[in-house]
DNA sequence: ACAAAAACCGACAAGGTTGCCGGTAAACGG
DNA sequence: CCGTTTACCGGCAACCTTGTCGGTTTTTGT
């Protein structure tokens, strides 16, 4: 079953469980605050960037007391550990539900509709999406900032790890050829991710022309590990 | 003259001109204090980013008072203006010293010497550099900071458009096929930013089978370009 | 029903940041 | 040589942020 496979690796990546995980009200009510603030924490780091964030904002945006605040995540640091789970974790759930959903409706004949070509199309789409905002303001952060570092990185390897597994699961015909698959994939985070801030830049001709290079690129790496 | 050229492309890119620009002590004194609050400035940014730069830690970093710091900047956007000319204008020089500095020593016989697998190197090198490392946290921060963009952008653009005409001038084998030199250009530089960001997940050797295979698109894509 | 525990509230102090301003010393121009 | 301009100094008020804490409301277990 392709969405309980989904569901496990979405797991990994939140241990702490969603709202969904609990019964008695008490529990699910303050994981549902608790998901408020996180979610709101999210529109903060977007809108004001990571060192703009303040749990005063976060607060409002929320819609809870400072007090709440500090009873969910005693201080600063605390929020931004349960937030950049929740990032990598909307991340993740962002681009397996718009794949699967694509998935079922492929067309093998058209080249332009291979899996591989919808993948690197929906990654652009996911890439462009507020919780990859999110993911790019940490890691920026994260450059110069050691506390954040700490939480951040294991989370980003872990995220890494998950999403090659969930490729690798995806794309069977690659599966012969691994180290091409993960060459391809790293290779279309790294153009997207560039692309994504130098976008406004040079404006959306040469985007456009960039990602069919990358299309091109792909594909070439699809044919390489046919043989 | 390669060096004047190079000179007259910086200078575009550095409307206010430099220490070395003027004669009178008081406008050279002037400048230098000018310049050396815009590299605290920097070093500032790179250490505690975009929205940590605070005026007192660059008055502090650069040695000077407050007071002088409100004397050339008077207030915090009026400093960063100065700082994103500043950056563009280091990023530019940095590239170019490294690159005329290494085109005199070029062996064209052997392929991984010619000269645009030397630009993507070179271009690598100055992706991880201090300038660029402050370019990027200038460009990330811009994307929420509406005040930030209105000054960055043009900024970005018009560096841009000097650079495009530094690798028309330096490459005059992709003469006849402009719009490949640019997306050769364009590509590398999405694929090496988004490497900066990522490298430190994927580790060192996925980072190298990228840029292995960076090279050769852009090959390829001068190949293309001879026809 | 009642005590314990959990969730939540609002205010306060300490510290940092920004913008502003009155004042000083040095350099320029006539 | 003297008035004016320029470069530079340090303190003050207003504001915001963080962390903390005593108190209140709601849920749970028995």
């Amino acid at each position: 079953m392709v969405v309980a496979r989904r569901d496990m690796a979405l797991r990994r990546i939140r241990p702490n469980g969603g709202p969904e995980d609990f019964d008695r009200w008490q529990q699910r009510k303050s994981s549902l605050t608790r998901e408020s603030i996180l979610d709101a924490a999210v529109d903060s780091l977007v809108e004001s960037g990571y060192a703009g964030l303040s749990t005063n904002d976060v607060a409002r945006r929320a819609g809870v007391s400072r007090g709440a605040m500090h009873h969910h995540f005693p201080n600063r640091i605390a929020l931004v550990r349960g937030m950049i789970e929740h990032v990598f974790y909307s991340r993740m759930r962002y681009f397996l539900d718009d794949f699967v959903a694509r998935l079922k409706v492929i067309d093998n004949g058209d080249a332009a509709l291979q899996p591989h070509v919808i993948a690197v199309e929906l990654h652009w789409h996911s890439v462009q999406s507020r919780e990859f905002e999110a993911y790019l303001r940490l890691a920026v952060a994260a450059r110069n900032d050691a506390e954040l570092a700490e939480a951040f990185d294991p989370a980003a390897k872990l995220y890494d790890e998950v999403w090659l597994e969930e490729m690798d699961h995806a794309f069977p015909q690659w599966r012969n050829a691994p180290e091409l698959m993960r060459l391809a994939s790293d290779f279309t985070q790294a153009v997207q991710l560039g692309l994504l801030i130098n976008g406004s830049t040079i404006g959306e001709d040469r985007v456009r022309m960039i990602q069919d290079e990358l299309i091109g690129v792909v594909m070439r790496l699809a044919e390489a590990a046919k043989r």
